[in-house]
RNA sequence: GCCCCAGUGGCGAAAUGGUAGACGCGGCAGACUCAAAAUCUGCUUUCCGCGAGGGAGUGCUGGUUCGAGUCCGGCCUGGGGCACCA
């Protein structure tokens, strides 16, 4: 048998859809469109197993939908801003830049070897000039519509690196990198007003019905919308300067406002700090608190404390009644006003604290069921859980006996009649701060004047391109220690003026550069009849450790950039699949080092499964399947698979092993198994003779049989497809193949050899998203006209996938006794007919008196007999 | 603590409420070979039985149904997200 040689036809198939210039991407007003865009890579230098499998599973789509008609939109580039470069820069001492685009150059050959259907032509990384001038441009918009601002900001500061850190980068209290203790820092920062958009960005997810529930699910935790009061508790004692009004709280259980006992404040907020200014222990209490770990352990085990402040407010709804405003650790002057009211009987946090310092708690929602004075004394003198549930309010007044959701309304509505409050709707959202003090990134355009303070940039001035000279070699912003760089006048003075040195967070690159390859020559930053034919997204695929961070930024951004004009849709992203990782076993020696697969060699499976290290021969600890990572060295090299099985049986092998939005295990056995696949599809074509003149299918039982097994296969492959279920395509497909192997070229009858074309012809086409390359070489092989990539999606007959006779399962009491075969659509009557000749079933039944029989039309038949 | 997802052979996994375990991996047996590799064929949930055949079985438990891996209630385990968010 014929070897297959990916070695020689991988290469060919590329080379010739890259002359034919098949994935050209063209607005075709005649055609559908399909936008498959998967997470554009940080070019890393290095393919990973991650990379082959995003990016393949996105070219199964883009090769599909392209067979079906639609014209496609199937790009690439590179998210290339950010700390690695800068990183390798001073630690290697090269130059970012240089760095960045070598790495470019050589993840390019290496995703263009996987054989994806991209229009090329279209590449651009964040870092060309060409692309972050343009994002320079809009981000000017948005800066003239308020979208842009710059405020004081408290923000982590890594003293060794001399940078703002993400929260993310902050590990433990100290910095990712340096290992230092990370510092509050109060800095200048610039901010996007994503939150105007918090309303938008939570309704809308509603619409994204092609979303994993998951990922909205996310977004709108993330985003956090609650809808509450705002209300002024005014003085009793007071008033305090700068608070003439009184405490302004948020709250989401206005229904409760007759069972507060107290008013807290945060430690930091400028009520406490005007305390602590003329009482010293005041200002101890308020240190003791800032000294509490903000670490989740730490905040888990924290007890309530607070501090009377001396100070008393009125009740709302009865003057006469004074509370104590307090001031709590466990209150937050970041959300809502940093001021709540507490109500101890039906939140967990207010009753501890209750306790603690013996402050009254009074019931006022009755659960169903209880009775209203025990609940109260039990609730007043020994609770320790709050009661949040639903109920009947009670002890309240004129909220008597409304159930919760009225009485939030009718407290809301007496609040705003007597002027001390409104509704509100709260985030939990913040502002994105997207200033980093870094020089590998977006230069933020705008210069400060000493006349004119921040000055925008006109747009005859953009872009502000990074300069060449920039010196990386030690920590800190290198644009801001450039010597010439920042140095400039203003726009509209004329006179001396600073450039801003920081750039944008590499989170803006990324929120809108799927717009950009409408037409990413555009003089424009956004094309915007482009996108009118491209957007949105159809198709967007990538790690769910996205779900907040880089797809609700560029939600916003499409929102935002819509309201400027630009864009058309509100949406960037219509489909959105999130793929699992691939993952590996992890070895380690007894000495704990982590071994690479490649140095490991299997002993036995099964519960004697063991590792030895090939190089030195000792016993090997096999650890936990862990996400392919450099740390644990469980890394299997992409470009090694390639080079021993071909591109396609990597291709095969992700695709195939698991559902796309699961973790997938690779497997040396795994791939070999695609290898032999690869293998045996190919001998398969090489193995069909030419089919003789004037051979029909028609008229020959085996060859209509193997007719409507393809068919048969046509349609499952492509609702498979369809449905996202390309591990049960494929099966479908090794099925098939088992099938074609029963009954070979060898020997077969002319209207068998004429099946066997039709359904090698069908077969090769349906192949060709998962195995791009082989489908070339197996169609070319027999016959086929054109290219595979050129070739109409095989469509099937819908008479030929049923079947004229069905065989029925027979079950008596549920338990299969035989069966039975009945012509298609048989009425039940005459099913039971024939079930109830069957000798076999009689005999099953002897002795049993027939209840009932219940025929499912075409599927099986069930007897209850006793 | 709250929310979401998942639990099926030795392993990865299939199953519009209708024959559980397709397909692949691994394993066993056989063919080819001097031999091995590669390849091909068959078997491979488990228990009883020589066999025909029969019993049990989709984390546990109860329910709905003629029929439940699938639907509903309670629980267990694992994974993920959010979290002093008022």
């Amino acid at each position: 048998m014929a070897r297959y040689n990916p070695k020689e036809t991988e290469p060919k198939w590329r080379k010739a859809w890259a002359e034919a210039d098949s994935f050209r991407a063209v607005i075709d007003p005649n055609k559908p469109k399909y936008y498959v865009l998967e997470m554009f890579p940080y070019p890393s230098g290095r393919l990973h197993m991650g990379h082959v499998r995003n990016y393949s599973l996105g070219d199964v789509i883009a090769r599909f939908k392209r067979a079906r008609g639609f014209s496609v939109l199937h790009p690439m580039g590179w998210d290339a801003f950010g700390l690695p470069a800068e990183n390798a820069a001073m630690e290697r001492g090269v130059d970012p830049k240089g760095w960045t685009y070598d790495n470019i150059a050589r993840m390019r050959d290496e995703l263009k070897q996987l054989g994806l259907s991209i229009d090329w032509s279209r590449e651009f990384a964040t870092c060309d000039v060409e692309y972050y001038g343009q994002q320079q441009a809009w981000f000017l918009e948005l800066f003239k519509r308020g979208l842009v601002y710059r405020r004081e900001a408290t923000v982590n500061w890594d003293p060794v690196d001399q940078t703002v850190l993400a929260n993310e980068q902050v590990v433990d209290g100290r910095g990712w990198r340096s290992g230092a203790v990370v510092e509050k820092r109060k800095l200048n920062q610039w901010f996007l007003r994503i939150t105007d958009y918090a309303d938008q960005l939570t309704d809308d997810l509603a619409e994204l019905d092609r979303w994993p529930e998951k990922v909205r699910v996310m977004q709108e935790n993330w985003i956090g919308r609650s809808k509450g009061l705002r209300m002024t508790w005014r003085w009793a004692q007071g008033p305090e300067t700068g608070f003439e009004d009184g405490v302004e709280v948020y709250t989401t259980r206005p229904d409760t406002l007759y069972g507060a006992s107290f008013v807290g404040i945060a430690p930091d907020h400028p009520l406490a700090e005007q305390v602590a200014a003329k009482s010293a222990e005041a200002r101890a209490f308020i240190e003791e608190c800032k000294k509490g770990g903000a670490s989740q352990a730490e905040i888990d085990t924290a007890e309530k404390k607070g501090f009377d402040t001396g100070l008393t407010v009125k009740h709302p709804f009865d003057p006469s009644w004074e509370l104590p405003v307090w001031i709590a650790n466990f209150i937050l002057m970041d959300y809502g006003t940093g001021a709540i009211f507490g109500c101890p009987a039906h939140d967990q946090r207010d009753l501890d604290f209750a306790r603690k310092y013996g402050l009254p708690v009074r019931a006022v929602v009755l659960p169903p069921g209880e009775d209203a004075a025990a609940f109260t004394a039990h609730m007043a003198d020994e609770a320790t859980e709050a009661y949040t549930g639903p109920g009947v309010i009670f002890n309240s007044h004129f909220l008597d006996g409304l159930e919760v959701e009225a009485a939030k309304s009718a407290a809301i509505d007496r609040i705003e009649a007597q002027g001390d409050g409104q509704g509100a709707t709260v985030f939990r959202l913040r502002d994105w701060g997207v200033a980093r003090q870094r020089g590998w990134g977006c230069p933020i355009p705008v210069v400060h004047c000493p006349q004119h303070g921040v000055v925008a940039l006109p747009r005859d001035q953009l872009p502000v391109a990074l300069p060449a000279d920039l010196e990386f070699g030690k920590p800190g912003n290198a644009l801001a220690r450039h010597p010439t760089w920042k140095h400039t006048t203003c726009p509209q003075c004329g006179g001396p003026a600073e450039r801003e040195t920081d750039t944008l967070d590499t989170f803006v690159d990324s929120s809108w550069y799927f717009a950009r390859f409408a037409n990413p020559d555009a003089a424009e930053p956004i094309d915007k009849a482009a996108c009118d034919y491209w957007l949105p997204v159809d198709q967007y695929i990538g790690g769910i450790e996205h779900a907040v961070l880089h797809l609700l930024y560029a939600r916003f951004v499409t929102k935002a950039l819509a309201d400027e004009g630009m864009l058309s849709v509100r949406e960037p992203f219509a489909g959105l699949f999130t793929q699992g990782m691939v993952t590996h076993e992890t070895y380690r020696r007894q000495s704990g080092e982590w071994v690479e697969p490649g140095d490991v060699e299997l002993v036995a499976e099964g519960a004697t499964r063991r590792a030895r290290m090939v190089s030195t021969g000792e016993p090997l600890v096999i650890g936990d399947v862990e996400k392919m990572s450099k740390s644990k060295r469980n890394t299997v090299a992409p470009e090694e698979i390639f080079d021993v099985y071909g591109v396609d049986a990597a291709r095969l092998f992700v695709l195939s092993d698991s559902p796309p939005e699961r973790d997938t295990q690779w497997s040396t056995s795994g791939v070999q198994g695609a290898w032999r696949f690869v293998n045996r599809v190919w001998d398969e074509f090489d193995s069909q003779p030419a089919v003789p003149a004037g051979a029909a299918v028609a008229g020959d039982a085996g060859a209509e049989a193997l007719r409507v097994a393809t068919h048969k296969l046509v349609k499952q492959v492509t609702e498979a497809i369809d449905t996202f279920r390309f591990n049960s395509g494929i099966a479908r497909l090794y099925e098939f193949l088992n099938l074609l192997k029963s009954s070979p070229a060898a020997g077969a009858t002319p209207a068998m050899l004429a099946a066997r074309q039709e359904a090698l012809l069908a077969f090769a086409r349906l192949i060709g998203p998962f195995v791009p390359h082989l489908a070339e070489e197996c169609w070319s092989r027999i016959g086929g006209q054109g290219m595979v990539v050129d070739a109409e999606w095989p469509t099937f007959d819908p008479a030929l996938t049923e079947d004229a006779v069905k065989v029925l399962p027979v079950q008596v009491n549920g338990k299969r006794r035989g069966e039975i075969s009945a012509p298609a659509g048989a009425e039940p009557s005459e099913v039971e007919k024939i079930v109830l000749d069957d000798p076999e079933i009689a005999r099953r039944l002897e002795g049993l008196t027939i209840r009932k029989v219940i025929v499912v039309k075409d599927r099986i038949v069930n007897i209850v007999a006793a």
